[in-house]
DNA sequence: CAGTCTATGATTAGATC
DNA sequence: CGATCTAATCATAGACT
């Protein structure tokens, strides 16, 4: 009797051109990942999370102990130790980021000046409340939050947002214009980043016909 | 002769006690997922983030085309469709974010008049420049990226940051006070969260002696 | 620690339902 | 679309360097 399947086959790590046989692929794929991300977590008390992006954008993720804890973590640098480098060498954050945790200082002080400026403010308000702009400037609420509804608070996310990014984009052409490519908040260095479709050789792996390959990079947060 | 190893070995999944066989099944592990989300990437044309905190919090991550666009895409929602529910139906997400997108369009108009009140200001500030507070409040300096030095953007950064978080803090008490958890931005809805060390019988899948298993649920932003 | 080496367990490609 | 089946490929536990 013949045999009922030819078995697993092997294949090229190359777009799949089918699309169904892709998307079949995609969904078996993905859960086995999911799956070793679990293992991971159990046999190592690692916390992993995983997001899936289809080429039709829909996502997927896994998390534990749940991915925003894990993306709060990555964004905000709560790891005590970081990667660095080729070598993997271990820096402590604290060290890392004194130059953040100065700025955070001086930050704190900056705000109670604000906070001092603010009463002194309302206070010239009081006297010359005639001003037409005596409601004040929308970010003034700020320092009021227990006054805003739901709605406004969703604008103001959205308003912040949008400046915070415009600072980033700030940021990093100072940086860049500076030559002073010095520590962002909190770097996560020891990254693994994807580089498909190398021409050379797999400068990490060990594959012979290698179709796509990684390589560490630095990178900021 | 005697065989030269014996093997692989089956092992269950849970918690490893010997720590340097720990370590290393991690590394090996890592390595593994790392090189399957790789594969994802290229096979199915996917995006993949993947990041790792070691039990000693060391921080490892994978991402393509690189981690931070998929973190923002996750987190900014920029999937033209959301699974939702335990049937993971599609929905666009224009129209999950209906509320949200109306957020953003008042919030375009506040920011018009927010500028036109900032002009008034101005002007009311020549006219009564004798106040002490001309030089203005440090978020003033928003309109004004251009005369900012790298250390006060970097202040910048962190001091909308913490804004954003009391305000996203509000907002969620305030949702819950209202019980209207109505959808957040863009919330993820396709998740499987990872249950370690489940007592009864693993829902979802299909293994006898299940160590761990896993779950959908719905969870915001 | 990071690689190498096997034998073996786990994953999965393709077919079929 | 998913679930099942099977054989073959792939990943990896343990031992060693």
């Amino acid at each position: 009797m013949s045999k009922k399947t030819q078995g697993r086959k092997k294949i090229e790590i190359k777009q799949l051109e089918n699309s169904s046989n892709k998307q079949v692929t995609f969904s078996k794929r993905r859960a086995g990942i999911f799956k070793k991300a679990g293992e991971l977590t159990v046999l190592c008390g690692a916390d992993v999370a995983v997001i899936v992006f289809s080429s039709a954008d829909k996502v997927f993720c896994y998390g534990h102990p749940n991915i925003n804890a894990v993306l709060d973590s990555y964004q905000n640098g709560l790891s005590s130790v970081v990667k660095v480098g080729d070598n993997g060498s271990d820096v402590p954050v604290a060290e890392f980021n004194k130059e953040y945790v100065e700025a955070e200082k001086e930050f704190e002080g900056l705000k109670r000046k604000t906070t001092e400026m603010k009463e002194m403010a309302d206070e010239k308000k009081k006297v010359t409340k005639e001003m037409s702009v005596s409601d004040g400037f929308w970010w003034d609420e700020v320092v009021d939050l227990g006054l805003m509804d739901e709605r406004e608070a969703e604008q103001y996310l959205r308003a912040l947002k949008e400046v915070r990014q415009k600072v980033a984009a700030r940021v990093h052409e100072l940086k860049i214009l500076n030559g002073t490519m010095t520590g962002p908040p909190v770097p996560m260095v020891h990254q693994l980043c994807h580089i498909p479709f190398m021409t050379a050789k797999n400068c990490f792996g060990t594959d012979q016909d290698v179709q796509f390959g990684y390589g560490y990079c630095g990178f900021e947060t």
